[in-house]
DNA sequence: ACCACTACACAGTAACACGAAGTAGAGGGG
DNA sequence: CCCCTCTACTTCGTGTTACTGTGTAGTGGT
C-alpha cells in the first residue's frame, strides 16, 4: 500500500494507545507489531516521538528493564489518563469513520 | 465532537474529492455539505485550501459561472486523474479503516 | 446606511508522521 | 580480533496538512 503517512496522522498515535493498553510494551517491539499489523512502513523513529509525546503529556508509566540481547527496555503502560485519551481516541474514530463510510455510500 | 483536525489529515482531501465527483459543484456549497454530513467544523478556509490544491496538482477542471446571489462559483469538476486520486484515496482508507478495526476487536 | 448571507483568497500557525543519523549493547562468523 | 547483524533508544530537521484570521466582494433586506 502506498503511503499511508497524511491519512495516518491522528489515528497512529492512537493505534499505540491501544497496543500499549492490551500488553506492557516497548518501543522497538510495538513498531514491529504495528509492521505485523499491516501497517508496513511504520518505522522506529515515528513511534519512539510518538512515545516521547505520550510521555511528556502524562498519559503512560515507564519502566526501565534489562534486555539481556540489546540495551535496556523501556516499558510503558497507560495510566488513567492514557486509557482516557484512548477512549476518547475510539469515540472519534468511531465518528469519523462512520461519517466517512457514509460518503463513501453516495452521501444523505 | 471535539477536535477532529489531526484525524482528518490526509482523508478531508478525499472528501472534497468525492463529492466533486458526486456532483460538479463549489467551494461554499462543498464547506456547507460537509457541515450537513457531521463535518461540522469544517470551515471555507480549509476548503479552499484543498480546492486551490486540487487545481494546482491538476486533478480538476474549473469553470467560473455567475451566481445571481453572491459574486461569482467556481465551478469544480474531477478530471481523469481526479478520479483515479479519488480511487487510490478509497483504497487506502479502506485499507487502512480495516487494519484498524483489526486492531480494535483485540488484534491478531 | 447597515447588516446578513453568499463566495473566494491568502498569509501565518501548529501538529504530526517521517527520514536520517547517531549511540549502544549483545552475539556470531571469518 | 574485527566486522556485521539484530536489538533498542534518541534527536534534529523536513514536508504535508488542516486551521485561524483577515480581507475582499457581490446581493438583498430593513
Amino acid at each position: 500500500m502506498d503511503d499511508l503517512t497524511e491519512m495516518l496522522k491522528g489515528t497512529l498515535e492512537g493505534c499505540v494507545l491501544e497496543i500499549i493498553d492490551s500488553e506492557e510494551t516497548y518501543g522497538y517491539a510495538i513498531t514491529r507489531r504495528l509492521n505485523e499489523l499491516g501497517f508496513t512502513d511504520v518505522v522506529e523513529g515515528t513511534i519512539y516521538t510518538i512515545l516521547l509525546r505520550l510521555e511528556r503529556n502524562g498519559l503512560v508509566q515507564v519502566t526501565k528493564r534489562p534486555s539481556g540481547l540489546g540495551p535496556p527496555r523501556k516499558f510503558f503502560a497507560l495510566n488513567d489518563a492514557g486509557r482516557e485519551e484512548l477512549a476518547a481516541f475510539w469515540a472519534k474514530w468511531e465518528y469519523l469513520s462512520s461519517r466517512i463510510d457514509k460518503l463513501k455510500e453516495g452521501g444523505r
